[in-house]
DNA sequence: CCAATTTGGTACCGATCGGTACCGTTTGGC
DNA sequence: GCCAAACGGTACCGATCGGTACCAAATTGG
């Protein structure tokens, strides 16, 4: 017996791997059950000891795919210096990338519609986690409104998203940052 | 027989009327053919005697929704004057109204994970021919940059959009109204 | 080494998916 | 008034959907 927690269940994590690339890839409705078994080599009845349903691994892997993301881009803002400008050179990394289909919180939000739904409301709440981690970030920058700044930096970085879906370059991240800049340039410091 | 064109067939119609609403509000995938056909009182012959399959529903559908939102924009910032900033009064309201639910377009493109897709393609053409008006307008205010600048404001309403789908208010567009307003100003004019 | 747990595999469930075939009825032009 | 086209309704198709039940093999802790 555990007397915390529990080892980390092979098969669970086998089929949290197999969801977090499937969902991401070709979309939480396109990927079925049967798929994810078949994908992660996990039986029938394993997946359903793991999560009550569906619904319940679409919230946990969306939940982690904003973690996931919000650490990343705290990792490579760090790495390269801290400046609130390098998050559109991440930015730039990441819609760059081959496997690049989009933000995962937002459209985890498009396919779960209802606003109601655990999904969407998961998904929304990763963005608020985003917008928390570029308001400190704003704020050690020495920025006044870093609140106002942040939220405008969270436009900025999602409308570069949805625009590199489509152009699948670093030029969407660039014109973000152009914008990016001219906010900070008439922004009051501390 | 017609020698041009045909009556418009009602049964058609009333299909692509219940298509529009129901892939927007719901989703397309959320959205079967059985629902269709019990919304739109079509018979299901009828369905495949207009469309060869859902998927050649889904091209029509969202290919209508692009001309038709150009249409819209176009239509209430000529209502307001003509200057480029009323694209945001225009967004504001769009964001505000209670069946609101993000660009259908942006929705399409999620949905339609592959890129080859036909509705993929066809939704990224109608991000094109918007990008194309606000270069027009942006021409006719005067701005040298025309199409650079065409393309930031088209990212600032796909950001703004987005952000709406969480925030459900005309706060989104209004702060990238005010980004839009410093990209203008810092322009060069004719 | 044994017993308890976790595992993968499979058969099965009702419901729904997109799509085809055929029906009898309604509609509209000549 | 007739003929043809368009129509709505229904039965049906194989495939897949999410989910349950059960079983035998593998794994693991004491």
């Amino acid at each position: 017996m555990h007397y915390l927690g529990d080892m980390a269940t092979q098969a669970r994590d086998r089929l949290v791997r197999a969801a977090e690339e499937l969902f991401y890839s070709e979309g939480i409705r396109a990927v079925g059950v049967e798929r994810l078994l078949s994908a992660s080599g996990v039986g029938r009845a394993s997946f359903y000891r793991h999560f009550s349903s569906k619904d319940d691994l679409v919230v946990t892997i969306v939940r982690g795919y904003g973690t996931r993301w919000k650490q990343w881009m705290a990792d490579e803002v760090a790495a390269r210096g801290g400046e609130p400008m390098a998050v559109f050179d991440a930015l730039a990394d990441q819609h760059a990338a081959p496997e690049f289909r989009g933000c995962a919180s937002i459209n985890a939000m498009v396919e779960a519609a209802d606003p109601a739904s655990a999904a969407h409301r998961v998904a929304a709440e990763n963005k608020v986690v985003v917008i928390d981690y570029l308001d400190e970030l704003l704020e050690s920058a020495g920025y006044r409104e870093h609140r106002a700044l942040a939220e405008q930096f969270m436009q900025l970085i999602d409308g570069a998203t949805v625009t590199a879906l489509r152009e699948r370059s670093r030029e969407p991240a660039r014109r973000a940052g152009e914008m990016a800049r001219l906010l900070l340039d008439a922004a009051d410091k501390r």
